[in-house]
DNA sequence: TCTGGGGTCCTAGGACCC
DNA sequence: TCTGGGGTCCTAGGACCC
């Protein structure tokens, strides 16, 4: 092996998350029956009948239920499954219980999703014993004291330890190192590469392109005459090439924060619309702030009825936290864009985030702003100590709409314990 | 089968500057 | 004001991920 291939990368999967979560919740908590022993899914909400099935058991896979799909195909497939409403909250805490586990074993750790992580186990060896006695050590840990199953892939990069994780499922350990992608990666088919979707395989197997090895051994000029960067990516994957650092997570690090909802009934006025917008502004807006940063662009984005998309973003003259100045350019970007076509969805999302430990007060903002940034700083208060729901605005009463509408990523609430 | 919600990155085109 | 071309910023939209 060459000096570059001298890391050794775990990728720690959790198999079929959610409902393995669910599933060991409800044992803990008295239930006689296994989830994953039934046909069962995670998804959805069962009153609007709305939503598509996040997570799915074996049994449920022997009926052909797919991840993704309707609920609706999904009960046609399978009359007697069992529908579980996700409860994030509690995916939160178990991801927080295995990502603790995980710091065990090595420092750098990164938190790739709820139910994802790399771990750079490089030099680890003289400590804790070779990477697949460690693997397999880490795995039958989880599985003891968590009570779910998770694959371990181990390579010398992020995307190889990603592809082995992927081989065969559930609770396994695989390794994929350079010398191996010949027989274990060039004969899957190459829409299992990552970053093969929807788009790129069709247009892959246009040029003949349908296996891994397929286009590991294409000319890559051809493809990047075809796929532009996006294609010289793939091929450098098809090929194990990838050299990307795991780094500790940072939700400084973010890039942006957005929620969006689709509404059980088409909104076909602007108030309605303006006060979901304002419930998903609050929502948005204390997010920012609790991660203490400020942001510089907004954007609104509508699904019509008829799922036709568009958005509209516009850039602030200065950063801001606060929830109402976020939602008059909200207010304005959707006035402008809407076509009074009838309303499915609507999203806010902000985005330029930048830190406000050295913001400098625009003289534009005027004397108001720390006031109006201690108002939104007391509400946060209570919201996170009495619950969401504690505290909202007084239009939204009878509106019935909520006044918080969104939920909250990985990093969004670091207070939350890892107690299962 | 008409498809949820949270993200990231890339590209293309227009505005505007020199 | 006839023309060219390079650079940057901004916005909209698409593709991918979990």
């Amino acid at each position: 092996m060459s000096s570059s291939d001298d890391k050794v990368i775990f990728h720690i999967d959790v198999n079929s998350a959610y409902l393995s979560w669910e599933a060991v919740y409800r044992l803990q908590h008295g239930e006689k029956q296994d989830l994953r022993e039934i046909p069962s899914v995670v998804g959805g909400d069962p009153k609007t009948r709305h939503g598509i099935v996040l997570a799915k058991s074996i049994p449920a896979k022997k009926f052909k239920v797919q991840t993704g799909e309707s609920l609706y195909t999904a009960c046609q497939k399978c009359p007697n499954l069992t529908i579980i409403s996700p409860s994030y909250g509690l995916y939160m805490k178990c991801s927080n219980a295995l990502v603790s586990i995980l710091k065990e074993y090595s420092s750098k750790v990164q938190r790739y999703s709820v139910d994802e992580c790399f771990l750079d186990y490089t030099s680890m060896n003289v400590l804790l014993g070779s990477p697949i006695e460690a693997a397999h050590k880490i795995k039958d840990r989880i599985y003891k004291e968590l009570g779910f199953t998770v694959n371990i892939g181990i390579s010398t990069n992020k995307l190889l330890a990603k592809m082995a994780s992927d081989l065969k499922k559930p609770n396994r350990v695989h390794t994929l190192f350079p010398n191996e992608i010949k027989s274990k990666m060039w004969t899957l088919p190459v829409e299992d590469l990552y970053m093969v979707g929807r788009a790129t395989a069709p247009k892959l197997h246009k040029m003949g392109i349908y296996s891994i090895g397929d286009l590991a051994t294409a000319d890559v000029d051809l493809i990047r005459y075809r796929l532009k960067s996006h294609g010289v990516m793939i091929w450098n994957y098809a090929n194990g090439f990838e050299a990307s650092k795991v780094r500790v997570n940072n939700y400084i690090h973010r890039k942006g924060v957005g929620n969006s909802t689709t509404i059980a009934y088409d909104v076909t006025d602007v108030e309605n619309a303006l006060m979901i917008l304002l419930s998903l502004t609050e929502m948005v807006a204390m997010r920012l702030r609790n991660m203490g940063s400020l942001c510089r662009v907004v954007s609104v984005s509508i699904k019509t009825k008829d799922l036709k998309k568009y958005s509209h973003q516009r850039k602030l003259f200065s950063p801001t936290d606060s929830t109402n100045d976020i939602y008059i350019v909200v207010k304005k970007l959707f006035e402008e864009a809407w076509q009074n076509e009838p309303i499915r969805h609507l999203g806010v999302r902000i985005s330029e985030i930048c830190t406000d430990e050295f913001y400098q007060t625009s003289i534009f903002d005027g004397p108001n702003l720390e006031r109006k940034r201690s108002l939104d700083s007391a509400i946060d208060d209570i919201r996170l100590k009495y619950g969401l729901k504690s505290i909202g605005r007084g239009s939204f009463v009878n509106s019935g709409i909520k006044p918080i509408i969104g939920g909250v990523g990985a990093d969004d609430y670091p207070m939350m314990s890892s107690i299962l």
